[in-house]
DNA sequence: ATTGCCGCTTGACATTTATCAAGCGGCTGG
DNA sequence: CCAGCCGCTTGATAAATGTCAAGCGGCAAT
């Protein structure tokens, strides 16, 4: 593994100000695979054996059950995912699979327990990671239970529209049946939905969206600050 | 607080084994408080201020958007609630109000991350817990994003005939609108899918419920492990 | 350039879930 | 004992969402 890779991790906060020493033990026995597109890295019954954080590309996290498969979030560089499972030390609770090629780092989930029984501010700062976490999960939870498959599309709009610059539309960083199922309907639902919202300025051209009236959209939308991430 | 008060909280996994002086800190300040039934204790968008330990009675998490309620997860004596927000030092993301007269002690959220940082074991015990929350969200979420009502509602009752002692029946612990909520449908729905059950050889006679064919009903239910509790 | 695949869209239709309205029946306060 | 409230149920209907089938159009391999 590169020095310049060990920065790109370093980077995150839930490793950021660790003692060297500290994150030398932590990657004992981590090793940085490149993966290609659509590979199914681990099940949700699998023991989870590693911490993984994504380098570079893009994964997805889902699961099945009574023969429907749903998209549980997407994972975007850079970014640790299964945290939760690798310190409770039980199964991954959610399939993964990679949605373009990625490189990931994945540390032996020991590792991440053996370090913070000997680093308290390790340990201070995977609490607080993994808090957010949870509420990272209650909101999709509030989303889902709370909102229309219309209102969760706009909502979604309108949260891509800010991460990428307020310029009054986006570019859907993944194919639209991904989409879909990350905001629980059919691809043919989110086709249709998008055609409900065109009365509210919403323009689409392939993977380019123009939101052309922000204002009505909202309040179609309803966006909330404890539903919507920042 | 008495002594027995103080006991049932040390009973709780989170606290077991913590150092007596290191259990006062964390109490200093704490109350002990006696609420009647439909009290609201707090709202998601106020401050965390406490941690919550039900002592007894119950209490509901509950959340609100685009004028819709919907009931997040019921909470049952003795139980620690609000973990997540009382570490991450921010809102509590969730609303709580009691369905019965409830005690719950309070204990100020400074206090839980002061003693995290002078009891590593604590914190470690903490860690732990957290991650179970948060699979248990993950697992609520599955439930909602990939089953019927109908299904939800068979697995809940098969989780709740094996808590209640594998007796091929149950007693609801809830109200069924209470219940309807939490299982993401409307009191009407509720009823219609307790009659689409029948058949099932569920039989239901106000809150108490025979199950008298099991492997009917779990052929339709499909229980998993990775979504309904233990 | 052509072919075939694949993601997306559309239409028709079915299913699921919610809404509105009415009524039943137990419980409780007077 | 009775009235009224409230939780629950049922029926009728509407809205939301899913399913199935067909077709369009871009893109990649040949």
């Amino acid at each position: 593994m590169r020095e310049s890779e060990k920065e790109i991790v370093r980077s995150l906060p839930l490793f950021s100000g660790m003692a060297p020493d500290h994150f030398e033990i932590m990657l004992k026995g981590s090793f940085l695979q490149k993966f290609p597109a659509t590979v199914v890295l681990f099940s949700e019954q699998d023991h989870t054996d590693f911490l993984h954080v994504l380098v570079d590309g893009q994964v997805e996290l889902f699961a099945n059950a009574n023969n429907r498969e749903g998209t549980m979030t997407l994972i975007k560089p850079v970014a640790t995912f299964v945290l939760a499972s690798a310190l409770a030390d039980g199964a991954y609770q959610l399939s993964a699979r990679t949605l373009q090629t990625s490189q990931i780092l994945m540390i032996p989930a020991e590792n991440i327990r053996e370090v913070m029984a000997l680093d308290s501010d390790f340990a201070q700062k995977t609490i607080v990671e993994l808090a957010e976490c949870y509420h990272g999960v209650v909101r999709a939870y509030k989303n889902i239970k709370l909102r229309t498959a219309v209102e969760r599309l706009a909502n979604y709009l309108l949260v891509q529209n800010r991460r990428q610059g307020d310029n009054d539309g986006l570019v859907l960083p993944v194919e639209k049946r991904t989409l879909a199922s990350m905001l629980g309907m059919t691809p043919e639902n989110l086709s249709r939905a998008f055609n409900t919202l065109k009365p509210y300025g919403v323009v689409i051209d392939g993977a380019e969206i123009s939101l052309n009236n922000l204002s009505d959209l909202e309040t179609l939308a309803k966006p909330s600050a404890h539903i919507d991430a920042n």
